[in-house]
DNA sequence: CTGGTACTTTAGGTACGACCAAATTTGTGG
DNA sequence: CCACAAATTTGGTCGTACCTAAAGTACCAG
Protein backbone atom coordinates (compact mmCIF):
# COMPACT_ATOMS: atom_id res chain seq x y z
CA UNK A 1 0.00 0.00 0.00
CA UNK A 2 0.95 3.73 -0.46
CA UNK A 3 0.95 4.44 3.43
CA UNK A 4 3.43 5.37 4.69
CA UNK A 5 6.01 2.86 7.01
CA UNK A 6 7.55 4.10 10.27
CA UNK A 7 11.58 3.25 10.07
CA UNK A 8 12.81 0.63 12.99
CA UNK A 9 14.87 3.53 14.30
CA UNK A 10 12.13 5.23 15.75
CA UNK A 11 11.64 8.04 13.24
CA UNK A 12 8.17 8.73 12.66
CA UNK A 13 8.28 9.13 8.74
CA UNK A 14 4.87 10.82 7.24
CA UNK A 15 2.32 11.02 9.92
CA UNK A 16 0.93 14.69 8.22
CA UNK A 17 -1.51 14.84 5.53
CA UNK A 18 -1.80 18.26 3.94
CA UNK A 19 -4.80 19.08 2.03
CA UNK A 20 -4.35 20.93 -1.55
CA UNK A 21 -4.09 24.84 -0.74
CA UNK A 22 -4.64 27.58 -2.59
CA UNK A 23 -1.57 30.18 -2.98
CA UNK A 24 -2.67 33.85 -3.24
CA UNK A 25 -0.73 35.75 -5.54
CA UNK A 26 1.80 38.22 -3.64
CA UNK A 27 0.10 41.08 -5.50
CA UNK A 28 -3.03 40.48 -4.74
CA UNK A 29 -1.97 40.03 -0.97
CA UNK A 30 -0.62 43.53 -0.79
CA UNK A 31 -3.77 44.95 -2.72
CA UNK A 32 -6.18 43.36 -0.36
CA UNK A 33 -3.89 44.64 2.66
CA UNK A 34 -3.92 48.40 1.29
CA UNK A 35 -7.56 48.30 0.29
CA UNK A 36 -8.72 47.27 3.51
CA UNK A 37 -6.66 49.90 5.25
CA UNK A 38 -7.94 52.41 3.04
CA UNK A 39 -11.72 51.33 3.28
CA UNK A 40 -11.13 51.05 6.90
CA UNK A 41 -10.28 54.52 6.92
CA UNK A 42 -7.02 54.33 7.98
CA UNK A 43 -4.93 56.40 5.78
CA UNK A 44 -7.42 60.10 5.16
CA UNK A 45 -8.36 60.77 1.74
CA UNK A 46 -5.72 62.85 -0.42
CA UNK A 47 -2.89 61.41 1.62
CA UNK A 48 0.02 59.99 -0.28
CA UNK A 49 0.99 56.06 0.17
CA UNK A 50 4.74 55.36 0.32
CA UNK A 51 6.69 55.51 -2.70
CA UNK A 52 6.90 52.33 -5.02
CA UNK A 53 10.28 51.78 -4.06
CA UNK A 54 9.92 52.43 -0.56
CA UNK A 55 7.22 49.92 -0.65
CA UNK A 56 9.42 47.46 -2.06
CA UNK A 57 11.92 47.77 1.11
CA UNK A 58 8.71 47.42 3.63
CA UNK A 59 7.02 44.62 2.06
CA UNK A 60 9.97 42.95 0.79
CA UNK A 61 8.28 42.47 -2.55
CA UNK A 62 9.59 43.47 -5.56
CA UNK A 63 8.66 46.78 -7.51
CA UNK A 64 6.58 44.72 -10.36
CA UNK A 65 4.56 43.22 -7.40
CA UNK A 66 4.03 46.75 -5.30
CA UNK A 67 3.41 48.18 -8.67
CA UNK A 68 0.93 45.41 -9.69
CA UNK A 69 -0.45 45.98 -6.63
CA UNK A 70 -1.13 49.95 -6.85
CA UNK A 71 -2.86 49.03 -10.85
CA UNK A 72 -5.22 47.06 -9.21
CA UNK A 73 -6.45 49.49 -6.23
CA UNK A 74 -6.35 52.75 -8.99
CA UNK A 75 -8.55 50.60 -11.42
CA UNK A 76 -10.84 50.29 -8.36
CA UNK A 77 -10.65 53.54 -7.79
CA UNK A 78 -8.84 53.56 -4.38
CA UNK A 79 -6.45 55.33 -5.46
CA UNK A 80 -5.26 58.01 -7.98
CA UNK A 81 -1.98 57.97 -9.35
CA UNK A 82 0.61 60.93 -10.07
CA UNK A 83 3.92 60.55 -11.84
CA UNK A 84 7.06 63.37 -11.21
CA UNK A 85 8.10 64.80 -8.28
CA UNK A 86 5.79 65.07 -5.21
CA UNK A 87 3.63 62.10 -7.27
CA UNK A 88 3.10 59.05 -6.07
CA UNK A 89 -0.58 56.96 -5.27
CA UNK A 90 -3.26 59.23 -3.35
CA UNK A 91 -5.81 57.75 -1.55
CA UNK A 92 -9.39 58.62 -2.59
CA UNK A 93 -12.72 56.51 -1.69
CA UNK A 94 -14.32 55.10 -4.63
CA UNK A 95 -17.81 56.92 -5.25
CA UNK A 96 -20.47 57.52 -8.18
CA UNK A 97 -17.90 57.65 -10.95
CA UNK A 98 -16.42 54.19 -9.90
CA UNK A 99 -19.73 52.66 -9.76
CA UNK A 100 -21.56 54.05 -12.90
CA UNK A 101 -18.06 53.02 -15.02
CA UNK A 102 -18.55 49.59 -13.65
CA UNK A 103 -22.06 49.43 -14.41
CA UNK A 104 -21.36 51.00 -17.63
CA UNK A 105 -18.63 48.21 -18.42
CA UNK A 106 -21.63 45.66 -18.10
CA UNK A 107 -24.52 47.43 -20.00
CA UNK A 108 -22.03 47.32 -22.73
CA UNK A 109 -19.98 43.76 -22.24
CA UNK A 110 -24.01 41.76 -21.45
CA UNK A 111 -25.18 44.06 -24.44
CA UNK A 112 -28.19 45.14 -22.63
CA UNK A 113 -30.61 47.02 -24.86
CA UNK A 114 -32.49 49.83 -24.76
CA UNK A 115 -36.00 48.52 -23.48
CA UNK A 116 -33.88 47.22 -20.94
CA UNK A 117 -32.62 50.63 -19.85
CA UNK A 118 -35.71 52.35 -19.90
CA UNK A 119 -37.35 49.65 -17.91
CA UNK A 120 -35.05 49.93 -14.91
CA UNK A 121 -35.11 53.68 -15.16
CA UNK A 122 -38.49 53.45 -14.65
CA UNK A 123 -38.16 51.05 -11.67
CA UNK A 124 -35.79 53.29 -9.59
CA UNK A 125 -36.40 57.30 -10.92
CA UNK A 126 -39.76 57.73 -9.32
CA UNK A 127 -38.53 56.44 -5.96
CA UNK A 128 -35.53 58.75 -6.67
CA UNK A 129 -38.09 61.56 -7.55
CA UNK A 130 -39.84 60.94 -3.87
CA UNK A 131 -36.33 60.63 -1.77
CA UNK A 132 -35.62 64.25 -3.59
CA UNK A 133 -38.86 65.62 -2.30
CA UNK A 134 -38.15 65.40 0.97
CA UNK A 135 -34.18 66.52 0.71
CA UNK A 136 -33.64 68.44 -1.69
CA UNK A 137 -32.18 71.59 -0.80
CA UNK A 138 -32.15 75.05 -2.62
CA UNK A 139 -29.02 74.20 -4.44
CA UNK A 140 -30.33 70.93 -5.93
CA UNK A 141 -33.22 73.11 -7.08
CA UNK A 142 -31.12 75.66 -8.63
CA UNK A 143 -29.09 72.64 -10.79
CA UNK A 144 -32.49 71.04 -11.78
CA UNK A 145 -33.43 74.91 -12.91
CA UNK A 146 -30.43 75.22 -14.95
CA UNK A 147 -30.42 71.67 -16.66
CA UNK A 148 -33.92 72.45 -18.29
CA UNK A 149 -33.07 75.91 -19.11
CA UNK A 150 -30.40 74.09 -21.11
CA UNK A 151 -33.27 71.81 -22.45
CA UNK A 152 -34.72 74.72 -23.82
CA UNK A 153 -31.87 76.24 -25.03
CA UNK A 154 -30.06 73.43 -26.76
CA UNK A 155 -29.26 74.12 -30.19
CA UNK A 156 -29.05 70.50 -31.35
CA UNK A 157 -29.60 66.64 -30.22
CA UNK A 158 -26.57 66.32 -28.45
CA UNK A 159 -27.01 69.16 -26.67
CA UNK A 160 -30.22 68.07 -25.93
CA UNK A 161 -29.33 64.62 -24.43
CA UNK A 162 -26.80 65.73 -22.34
CA UNK A 163 -28.85 68.74 -20.45
CA UNK A 164 -30.99 65.77 -20.39
CA UNK A 165 -28.70 63.60 -18.26
CA UNK A 166 -27.78 66.30 -16.16
CA UNK A 167 -31.63 67.13 -14.87
CA UNK A 168 -31.95 63.49 -14.38
CA UNK A 169 -29.01 62.87 -12.35
CA UNK A 170 -29.80 66.40 -10.69
CA UNK A 171 -33.35 64.56 -9.24
CA UNK A 172 -30.84 61.94 -8.03
CA UNK A 173 -28.29 63.99 -6.48
CA UNK A 174 -31.30 65.87 -4.90
CA UNK A 175 -32.33 62.85 -3.02
CA UNK A 176 -28.66 62.75 -1.31
CA UNK A 177 -28.14 59.05 -1.47
CA UNK A 178 -25.22 57.94 -3.11
CA UNK A 179 -25.96 54.62 -4.21
CA UNK A 180 -29.40 55.72 -6.48
CA UNK A 181 -27.29 58.64 -7.77
CA UNK A 182 -24.23 56.49 -8.92
CA UNK A 183 -26.70 54.20 -10.40
CA UNK A 184 -29.02 56.95 -12.43
CA UNK A 185 -25.76 58.27 -13.52
CA UNK A 186 -25.03 55.14 -15.48
CA UNK A 187 -27.93 54.87 -16.10
CA UNK A 188 -28.38 58.21 -17.85
CA UNK A 189 -25.15 57.75 -19.51
CA UNK A 190 -26.18 54.71 -21.27
CA UNK A 191 -29.85 55.78 -22.39
CA UNK A 192 -28.29 58.54 -23.93
CA UNK A 193 -25.60 56.95 -25.80
CA UNK A 194 -28.25 54.56 -26.99
CA UNK A 195 -30.78 57.10 -27.65
CA UNK A 196 -27.98 59.10 -29.74
CA UNK A 197 -28.72 57.84 -32.63
CA UNK A 198 -32.59 58.43 -32.92
CA UNK A 199 -34.16 60.85 -34.85
CA UNK A 200 -37.04 61.03 -32.84
CA UNK A 201 -36.37 64.31 -30.46
CA UNK A 202 -38.73 66.77 -32.20
CA UNK A 203 -39.98 69.96 -31.28
CA UNK A 204 -42.80 68.20 -30.03
CA UNK A 205 -40.68 65.91 -27.76
CA UNK A 206 -38.34 68.51 -26.33
CA UNK A 207 -41.22 70.94 -24.96
CA UNK A 208 -43.02 67.55 -23.57
CA UNK A 209 -39.86 66.89 -21.83
CA UNK A 210 -39.68 70.45 -20.74
CA UNK A 211 -42.98 70.73 -19.75
CA UNK A 212 -42.41 67.51 -17.87
CA UNK A 213 -39.39 68.42 -16.23
CA UNK A 214 -40.81 71.90 -14.50
CA UNK A 215 -43.50 69.82 -13.24
CA UNK A 216 -41.68 66.95 -11.47
CA UNK A 217 -39.19 70.28 -10.20
CA UNK A 218 -42.60 71.87 -9.11
CA UNK A 219 -43.52 68.56 -6.94
CA UNK A 220 -40.00 68.18 -5.50
CA UNK A 221 -39.96 72.09 -4.60
CA UNK A 222 -43.33 71.45 -3.08
CA UNK A 223 -41.85 68.57 -1.29
CA UNK A 224 -44.41 66.72 -2.09
CA UNK A 225 -43.64 63.24 -2.42
CA UNK A 226 -46.66 61.70 -3.68
CA UNK A 227 -47.09 64.33 -6.75
CA UNK A 228 -43.21 63.76 -7.15
CA UNK A 229 -43.51 59.84 -8.12
CA UNK A 230 -46.83 60.27 -9.99
CA UNK A 231 -45.50 63.10 -12.36
CA UNK A 232 -42.07 61.34 -12.77
CA UNK A 233 -43.62 57.98 -13.35
CA UNK A 234 -45.58 59.35 -15.87
CA UNK A 235 -42.93 61.05 -17.34
CA UNK A 236 -40.23 58.47 -17.98
CA UNK A 237 -43.27 55.99 -19.18
CA UNK A 238 -44.44 58.46 -21.49
CA UNK A 239 -40.57 58.64 -22.70
CA UNK A 240 -40.14 55.18 -23.06
CA UNK A 241 -43.10 54.59 -24.71
CA UNK A 242 -42.04 57.12 -27.31
CA UNK A 243 -38.28 56.02 -27.24
CA UNK A 244 -39.82 51.74 -28.08
CA UNK A 245 -42.12 53.30 -30.65
CA UNK A 246 -39.36 54.66 -32.78
CA UNK A 247 -36.77 51.81 -31.98
CA UNK A 248 -40.07 49.49 -33.32
CA UNK A 249 -40.04 51.40 -36.21
CA UNK A 250 -36.79 51.24 -36.99
CA UNK A 251 -36.11 47.86 -36.65
CA UNK A 252 -39.34 47.31 -39.54
CA UNK A 253 -37.45 50.15 -41.65
CA UNK A 254 -34.14 47.69 -41.41
CA UNK A 255 -36.25 44.64 -41.77
CA UNK A 256 -37.95 46.32 -44.90
CA UNK A 257 -34.83 47.64 -46.49
CA UNK B 1 9.54 89.37 -27.23
CA UNK B 2 9.27 86.00 -27.08
CA UNK B 3 8.02 85.28 -30.50
CA UNK B 4 10.39 83.20 -33.00
CA UNK B 5 12.17 85.66 -35.60
CA UNK B 6 13.08 83.94 -39.09
CA UNK B 7 16.37 83.74 -40.50
CA UNK B 8 17.92 86.20 -43.41
CA UNK B 9 18.65 82.56 -45.27
CA UNK B 10 14.76 82.03 -46.17
CA UNK B 11 14.78 79.82 -43.23
CA UNK B 12 11.82 79.64 -41.20
CA UNK B 13 12.46 78.87 -37.39
CA UNK B 14 9.01 78.37 -35.46
CA UNK B 15 6.47 78.75 -37.38
CA UNK B 16 4.21 75.28 -35.39
CA UNK B 17 2.54 75.90 -32.13
CA UNK B 18 1.98 73.09 -30.03
CA UNK B 19 -0.74 73.08 -27.30
CA UNK B 20 0.32 71.05 -24.68
CA UNK B 21 -0.38 67.24 -24.83
CA UNK B 22 -1.03 64.11 -22.77
CA UNK B 23 0.66 60.93 -23.26
CA UNK B 24 -1.35 58.43 -22.72
CA UNK B 25 0.36 55.24 -20.83
CA UNK B 26 1.61 52.57 -22.96
CA UNK B 27 -0.53 49.99 -20.52
CA UNK B 28 -3.77 51.83 -20.90
CA UNK B 29 -3.47 52.25 -24.74
CA UNK B 30 -3.26 48.67 -25.12
CA UNK B 31 -5.63 48.17 -22.05
CA UNK B 32 -8.27 50.51 -24.11
CA UNK B 33 -7.77 48.73 -27.51
CA UNK B 34 -8.44 44.92 -25.76
CA UNK B 35 -11.08 46.70 -23.71
CA UNK B 36 -13.30 47.76 -26.75
CA UNK B 37 -12.82 44.80 -29.10
CA UNK B 38 -13.84 42.59 -26.40
CA UNK B 39 -17.11 44.53 -25.89
CA UNK B 40 -17.56 45.01 -29.00
CA UNK B 41 -18.00 41.30 -28.68
CA UNK B 42 -14.94 40.55 -31.43
CA UNK B 43 -13.95 37.53 -28.96
CA UNK B 44 -16.04 35.06 -28.25
CA UNK B 45 -16.98 34.52 -24.32
CA UNK B 46 -14.37 32.48 -23.22
CA UNK B 47 -11.84 32.39 -25.52
CA UNK B 48 -8.41 33.03 -24.67
CA UNK B 49 -6.51 36.34 -25.97
CA UNK B 50 -3.12 35.42 -27.01
CA UNK B 51 0.00 34.52 -24.66
CA UNK B 52 1.83 37.31 -22.83
CA UNK B 53 4.83 36.81 -24.52
CA UNK B 54 3.00 36.72 -27.73
CA UNK B 55 1.40 39.81 -26.96
CA UNK B 56 5.00 41.10 -26.57
CA UNK B 57 6.08 40.34 -29.99
CA UNK B 58 2.72 41.42 -31.63
CA UNK B 59 2.34 44.87 -29.44
CA UNK B 60 6.39 45.71 -29.80
CA UNK B 61 5.58 46.32 -25.93
CA UNK B 62 7.22 45.18 -22.75
CA UNK B 63 5.90 41.65 -21.49
CA UNK B 64 5.84 44.31 -18.08
CA UNK B 65 3.79 46.56 -20.03
CA UNK B 66 1.86 43.98 -21.32
CA UNK B 67 0.76 41.96 -17.74
CA UNK B 68 -0.15 45.81 -16.64
CA UNK B 69 -2.77 45.91 -19.38
CA UNK B 70 -3.98 42.58 -18.72
CA UNK B 71 -4.05 43.22 -14.88
CA UNK B 72 -6.62 46.27 -15.96
CA UNK B 73 -8.88 43.94 -17.49
CA UNK B 74 -9.13 41.82 -14.99
CA UNK B 75 -10.11 43.86 -12.47
CA UNK B 76 -12.74 45.21 -14.31
CA UNK B 77 -14.02 41.57 -14.93
CA UNK B 78 -13.13 42.01 -18.69
CA UNK B 79 -11.14 38.44 -18.58
CA UNK B 80 -10.22 35.85 -16.17
CA UNK B 81 -6.25 34.77 -16.16
CA UNK B 82 -5.74 31.28 -14.97
CA UNK B 83 -2.33 29.88 -14.90
CA UNK B 84 -0.48 26.78 -15.89
CA UNK B 85 -0.37 25.37 -19.57
CA UNK B 86 -3.72 25.92 -21.28
CA UNK B 87 -3.92 28.81 -19.13
CA UNK B 88 -4.05 32.23 -19.90
CA UNK B 89 -6.65 35.65 -19.97
CA UNK B 90 -9.93 34.19 -21.09
CA UNK B 91 -12.25 36.75 -22.58
CA UNK B 92 -15.66 37.29 -19.93
CA UNK B 93 -18.27 39.89 -19.72
CA UNK B 94 -18.93 41.77 -16.82
CA UNK B 95 -21.91 40.93 -15.04
CA UNK B 96 -24.04 41.29 -12.04
CA UNK B 97 -20.92 40.47 -9.64
CA UNK B 98 -18.65 42.92 -11.07
CA UNK B 99 -21.01 45.67 -10.12
CA UNK B 100 -21.97 44.13 -7.03
CA UNK B 101 -18.18 44.27 -5.92
CA UNK B 102 -18.15 48.48 -7.14
CA UNK B 103 -20.89 49.03 -5.06
CA UNK B 104 -19.61 47.29 -2.08
CA UNK B 105 -16.34 49.45 -2.38
CA UNK B 106 -18.80 52.54 -2.63
CA UNK B 107 -20.65 52.04 0.35
CA UNK B 108 -17.63 50.99 2.40
CA UNK B 109 -15.32 53.76 1.41
CA UNK B 110 -17.71 56.30 1.70
CA UNK B 111 -19.12 54.82 5.26
CA UNK B 112 -22.49 54.33 4.20
CA UNK B 113 -25.22 54.12 7.29
CA UNK B 114 -27.48 51.46 7.51
CA UNK B 115 -30.73 54.38 7.46
CA UNK B 116 -28.76 54.80 4.15
CA UNK B 117 -29.32 51.24 2.65
CA UNK B 118 -32.36 50.34 3.77
CA UNK B 119 -33.69 53.72 1.82
CA UNK B 120 -32.10 52.50 -0.94
CA UNK B 121 -33.62 49.11 -0.60
CA UNK B 122 -37.40 50.53 -0.10
CA UNK B 123 -36.60 52.72 -3.49
CA UNK B 124 -35.98 49.55 -5.65
CA UNK B 125 -37.14 46.40 -4.02
CA UNK B 126 -40.74 47.14 -5.12
CA UNK B 127 -40.45 47.93 -8.51
CA UNK B 128 -38.32 44.57 -8.04
CA UNK B 129 -41.83 42.64 -7.60
CA UNK B 130 -43.53 44.28 -10.27
CA UNK B 131 -41.43 43.38 -12.57
CA UNK B 132 -40.94 39.64 -11.61
CA UNK B 133 -44.21 39.53 -11.04
CA UNK B 134 -44.32 40.11 -14.88
CA UNK B 135 -41.75 37.91 -15.66
CA UNK B 136 -41.45 35.32 -13.66
CA UNK B 137 -40.53 31.63 -14.12
CA UNK B 138 -41.49 28.70 -12.75
CA UNK B 139 -37.92 28.30 -12.20
CA UNK B 140 -37.42 31.48 -10.50
CA UNK B 141 -40.51 30.46 -8.07
CA UNK B 142 -38.93 27.46 -6.55
CA UNK B 143 -35.94 29.63 -5.62
CA UNK B 144 -38.01 31.78 -3.82
CA UNK B 145 -39.74 28.71 -2.43
CA UNK B 146 -36.30 27.24 -1.59
CA UNK B 147 -34.84 30.34 0.03
CA UNK B 148 -37.62 30.44 2.27
CA UNK B 149 -37.61 27.19 3.61
CA UNK B 150 -33.92 27.83 4.07
CA UNK B 151 -35.25 30.52 6.35
CA UNK B 152 -37.24 28.25 8.51
CA UNK B 153 -34.80 26.00 9.03
CA UNK B 154 -31.74 28.48 9.62
CA UNK B 155 -30.20 27.09 12.94
CA UNK B 156 -28.89 30.96 13.63
CA UNK B 157 -28.76 34.51 12.90
CA UNK B 158 -26.04 33.55 10.23
CA UNK B 159 -28.18 31.28 8.33
CA UNK B 160 -31.16 33.31 8.78
CA UNK B 161 -29.13 36.76 7.02
CA UNK B 162 -27.54 34.51 4.61
CA UNK B 163 -31.23 32.46 3.59
CA UNK B 164 -32.75 36.23 3.59
CA UNK B 165 -30.25 37.55 1.05
CA UNK B 166 -30.85 34.82 -1.24
CA UNK B 167 -34.62 35.38 -1.24
CA UNK B 168 -34.26 38.75 -1.79
CA UNK B 169 -31.72 38.28 -4.26
CA UNK B 170 -34.47 35.70 -5.71
CA UNK B 171 -37.00 38.60 -6.41
CA UNK B 172 -34.40 40.54 -8.10
CA UNK B 173 -33.34 37.53 -10.10
CA UNK B 174 -37.30 36.79 -10.91
CA UNK B 175 -37.50 40.61 -12.71
CA UNK B 176 -34.87 39.39 -15.39
CA UNK B 177 -33.63 42.58 -15.35
CA UNK B 178 -29.68 42.54 -14.90
CA UNK B 179 -29.09 45.76 -13.92
CA UNK B 180 -31.29 45.78 -11.16
CA UNK B 181 -30.20 42.49 -9.95
CA UNK B 182 -26.54 43.16 -9.47
CA UNK B 183 -27.45 46.39 -7.71
CA UNK B 184 -29.97 44.36 -5.30
CA UNK B 185 -27.10 41.99 -5.24
CA UNK B 186 -24.77 44.44 -3.47
CA UNK B 187 -26.72 45.83 -1.30
CA UNK B 188 -28.60 42.94 0.04
CA UNK B 189 -24.85 41.82 1.37
CA UNK B 190 -24.19 45.36 2.75
CA UNK B 191 -27.40 44.82 4.33
CA UNK B 192 -26.66 41.61 5.66
CA UNK B 193 -22.46 42.68 6.97
CA UNK B 194 -24.21 45.68 8.76
CA UNK B 195 -26.74 43.49 10.36
CA UNK B 196 -24.65 40.68 11.34
CA UNK B 197 -23.86 42.17 14.49
CA UNK B 198 -27.54 43.19 15.33
CA UNK B 199 -29.58 41.04 18.38
CA UNK B 200 -33.16 42.39 16.94
CA UNK B 201 -34.01 38.58 14.79
CA UNK B 202 -35.75 36.98 17.93
CA UNK B 203 -38.30 33.91 17.08
CA UNK B 204 -41.19 36.82 16.30
CA UNK B 205 -39.09 38.81 13.50
CA UNK B 206 -38.61 35.52 11.66
CA UNK B 207 -42.22 34.40 11.29
CA UNK B 208 -43.33 38.00 10.44
CA UNK B 209 -40.41 37.61 7.52
CA UNK B 210 -41.07 34.67 6.66
CA UNK B 211 -45.21 35.22 6.38
CA UNK B 212 -44.02 38.33 4.63
CA UNK B 213 -41.95 36.84 2.09
CA UNK B 214 -44.84 33.86 1.27
CA UNK B 215 -47.51 36.61 0.60
CA UNK B 216 -44.94 38.96 -1.83
CA UNK B 217 -44.22 35.36 -3.73
CA UNK B 218 -47.71 34.32 -3.46
CA UNK B 219 -48.20 37.48 -5.41
CA UNK B 220 -45.44 37.36 -7.67
CA UNK B 221 -46.60 33.88 -8.53
CA UNK B 222 -50.08 34.68 -9.49
CA UNK B 223 -48.56 37.39 -11.54
CA UNK B 224 -50.71 40.48 -10.02
CA UNK B 225 -47.84 43.08 -9.76
CA UNK B 226 -50.15 46.02 -7.78
CA UNK B 227 -50.33 43.06 -5.09
CA UNK B 228 -46.49 42.36 -5.02
CA UNK B 229 -45.67 45.76 -4.90
CA UNK B 230 -47.46 46.57 -2.31
CA UNK B 231 -46.94 43.55 -0.07
CA UNK B 232 -42.86 44.31 -0.94
CA UNK B 233 -43.41 47.67 0.04
CA UNK B 234 -45.01 46.99 3.64
CA UNK B 235 -42.07 44.03 3.75
CA UNK B 236 -38.72 46.20 3.47
CA UNK B 237 -40.74 49.33 5.47
CA UNK B 238 -41.66 47.41 8.36
CA UNK B 239 -38.15 45.47 8.88
CA UNK B 240 -36.39 48.80 8.07
CA UNK B 241 -38.32 49.80 10.84
CA UNK B 242 -37.68 47.62 13.59
CA UNK B 243 -33.75 47.39 12.73
CA UNK B 244 -33.69 51.27 12.76
CA UNK B 245 -35.38 50.98 16.33
CA UNK B 246 -32.38 49.00 17.37
CA UNK B 247 -30.14 50.48 15.95
CA UNK B 248 -31.26 53.74 17.59
CA UNK B 249 -31.52 51.56 21.11
CA UNK B 250 -28.22 50.66 20.59
CA UNK B 251 -27.07 54.25 20.19
CA UNK B 252 -28.27 54.73 23.07
CA UNK B 253 -26.65 52.75 24.77
CA UNK B 254 -23.74 52.90 23.55
CA UNK B 255 -23.72 56.57 25.23
CA UNK B 256 -24.84 55.62 28.18
CA UNK B 257 -21.94 53.56 28.53
C1' DC C 1 16.31 92.53 -6.56
C1' DT C 2 14.06 90.09 -10.31
C1' DG C 3 13.43 86.70 -13.52
C1' DG C 4 14.52 83.19 -16.17
C1' DT C 5 17.37 79.13 -17.41
C1' DA C 6 19.67 75.05 -16.39
C1' DC C 7 20.58 71.53 -13.17
C1' DT C 8 19.27 68.33 -9.53
C1' DT C 9 16.16 65.45 -7.19
C1' DT C 10 12.24 62.51 -6.60
C1' DA C 11 8.72 59.91 -8.29
C1' DG C 12 6.33 56.90 -11.64
C1' DG C 13 6.74 54.29 -16.53
C1' DT C 14 9.01 50.99 -19.56
C1' DA C 15 12.25 47.49 -21.00
C1' DC C 16 14.97 43.15 -20.52
C1' DG C 17 16.37 39.00 -18.80
C1' DA C 18 16.24 35.33 -15.64
C1' DC C 19 13.95 32.13 -12.94
C1' DC C 20 9.89 30.11 -10.17
C1' DA C 21 5.28 27.81 -10.05
C1' DA C 22 1.21 25.70 -11.96
C1' DA C 23 -1.21 22.85 -15.14
C1' DT C 24 -1.38 20.12 -19.17
C1' DT C 25 0.67 17.00 -22.37
C1' DT C 26 3.66 13.52 -23.51
C1' DG C 27 6.72 9.87 -22.79
C1' DT C 28 7.93 5.54 -20.60
C1' DG C 29 8.34 1.58 -17.70
C1' DG C 30 5.77 -1.96 -15.37
C1' DC D 1 -3.40 -0.33 -20.27
C1' DC D 2 -2.22 2.27 -16.50
C1' DA D 3 0.54 4.91 -13.38
C1' DC D 4 4.21 7.76 -12.74
C1' DA D 5 7.88 10.81 -14.43
C1' DA D 6 9.55 14.28 -17.60
C1' DA D 7 8.95 17.88 -20.81
C1' DT D 8 6.27 21.89 -22.24
C1' DT D 9 3.52 25.87 -21.99
C1' DT D 10 1.95 29.77 -19.64
C1' DG D 11 1.38 32.95 -15.89
C1' DG D 12 3.98 35.00 -11.47
C1' DT D 13 7.97 37.15 -9.35
C1' DC D 14 12.43 39.27 -9.08
C1' DG D 15 16.25 42.55 -10.12
C1' DT D 16 18.38 46.02 -12.70
C1' DA D 17 18.81 49.63 -15.77
C1' DC D 18 17.11 53.55 -17.95
C1' DC D 19 13.46 56.96 -19.51
C1' DT D 20 10.09 60.60 -18.50
C1' DA D 21 7.42 63.92 -15.64
C1' DA D 22 7.26 67.33 -12.19
C1' DA D 23 9.02 70.00 -8.54
C1' DG D 24 12.63 72.21 -6.29
C1' DT D 25 17.24 74.73 -6.38
C1' DA D 26 21.19 77.22 -7.81
C1' DC D 27 22.97 80.59 -10.53
C1' DC D 28 23.61 84.03 -13.85
C1' DA D 29 21.98 88.16 -16.56
C1' DG D 30 19.57 92.34 -16.49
Amino acid sequence: MAEPANSTNGTIRNPVRLSPMQVPKASDVLANDLRERILRGEFAEGTALPPERELVVQTGMSRTTVREALRILEVQGLVRVKTGRAGGAFVQHPGEESVAESVDLMIRGRKIRIPALLETREAIEPACARLAAHARTEEDLDRLEVANDDIVAAPDLEAFLQANIDWHVGVATASHNELLTGFMLALSRAIYVSTRNTQFVDAEVRATTVRAHRSVTAAIRAQDPNAAVRRMTRHVHTYAEAVLKVEERTDVDVQDG
